[in-house]
DNA sequence: CGTCGTATTGAATGGGTTCAAGTAGCGTGG
DNA sequence: CCACGCTACTTGAACCCATTCAATACGACG
């Protein structure tokens, strides 16, 4: 079950025998959660670090004039309160997108493996990094792209990202959101995001219905967005280049 | 001049005096660099961590669509490329605004200091977590604020950022970007930058004049950027609430 | 004193929002 | 099994914030 961690760490560097073992056998609590429930929320102060190992879910911001912005979605493997671990206090919130379940580890059990463990701290802070990189990555894109240049360059990173946690195949993956949350984490309203959403679907660069997202023309839909991978720092394998060009 | 460094992460957790000397003798090489050049580009691979020690610059994405975004603003006491070290590759390119100062230390003695010394090391981390928490604020201010609050918010956060670093007083700090750049930063055009600027002004705000940011009303100006330090991490007592509210 | 970068101004355009109404899909209870 | 009610999705029209283009002013500096 925790294993959904090891198995993303070791995508970037093999863990020694001791330092996975001592992942897997910390005491984790593991609680389920509901479809669109707060799990964290601004200004809480944590004592636990939270492991999302089954799941969809997402960071975001209320602002003060009732708008809301999605800062990142999590998929199994992800980490959601490290940054609690680090400053105490947290400034956003964190919500389910669809029932999950979650593993809890107190702050002190956390930080002695840390201490303990440089190589699976090092770990844990690089693929704190990658999930930086990909916030600068949004942040461009909102501060500087079209909406449908936008949408496209999500689309595009969801299928890179589940297809590299080998949660979606060659061209379909969940995308278990509704318009209004896609507008959330794109800055645009609802309505905008369903006239660009049948946009694509008229020109034949994706089906998206219900929950699943379906690709039908990558290359359309990488020049859409101005996509490139490099950001998200996979391993280049599992980069879906040899999807179909048509 | 490596002591901005240790001033920094003394912020928030007394270092050991070990701890400190480790810092302040490795063998950091300083250079100087012009303003607005280019120190690291994406897509390069240092082999280096870089600490810049005196004046200031920013991260920045060239997009596709030759549009510019501006990621984060640095200043003295920052390490602009923790993320070269935990990841190999720049993922995007860091530039100076003013002439600076830089320190360099060659990744395999740094990752020796972080092994060595769990608790520098979570002090490094920590400091990378707030960086992201800002960048976290970055995008629900553009996703979701207007141009004048984006501005508004960019501006408090500046003052309070500044004078935790001890480089302002209590209403007036450097600046020194220009309207393009302001844009740049805030996903606008420099032409809208201006206009808004105006309105700051025309309202008695603010006083921006050369490189130099003066807040005349600072109540107002949070009020208008619906601005709340909290994410910032800055221990409390250098925040500017002391300031004069007319 | 000319020149180059930055700041300023005006007018026209447009991408995206807002408001408002209507439709489709789906689980629930009668 | 159907009516109900909820939520998500869709559509149209009016509006507006911000962009773009283009021209002008300013100011620092050689």
């Amino acid at each position: 079950m925790i294993d959904c961690l090891v198995r993303k760490l070791e995508q970037h560097k093999h863990l020694s025998r001791e330092d996975q073992q001592v992942l897997l056998h910390a005491p984790w609590q593991v609680r389920s959660f509901g479809p669109r429930i707060d799990i964290l929320r601004e200004a809480e102060r944590p004592v636990t670090v939270a492991l999302l190992v089954e799941g969809f879910a997402c960071r975001y911001k209320l602002l003060d004039n009732g708008k809301r912005q999605i800062l990142c979605f999590h998929v199994a493997g992800d980490m959601i309160d490290l940054h609690a671990f680090l400053l105490e206090e947290m400034d956003h919130s964190v919500a389910t997108l669809t029932p999950v379940r979650v593993a809890f580890l107190p702050h002190g059990k956390f930080a002695e493996i840390m201490d303990a463990h440089p190589r699976l701290a090092r770990a844990l802070w690089r693929d704190m990094a990658v999930e930086t990189a990909v916030l600068r990555e949004w942040l461009a894109g909102i501060g500087r792209r079209s909406a449908y240049g936008r949408i496209s360059h999500l689309f595009c990173e969801v299928l890179v990202k589940l297809r590299a946690a080998g949660a979606a195949n060659e061209q379909t993956c969940d995308l278990p959101l509704t318009q209004a949350e896609l507008g959330d984490a794109l800055g645009l309203s609802a309505v905008h995001v369903n006239r660009v959403l049948q946009q694509l679907r008229r020109e034949g660069v994706i089906t998206l219905k219900g929950a699943t997202l379906n690709v039908k023309d990558w290359e359309r839909l990488k020049e859409a967005g101005g996509f490139d991978a490099a950001y998200l720092h996979v391993p280049p394998a599992t980069e879906p280049e040899s999807l179909s060009p048509a």
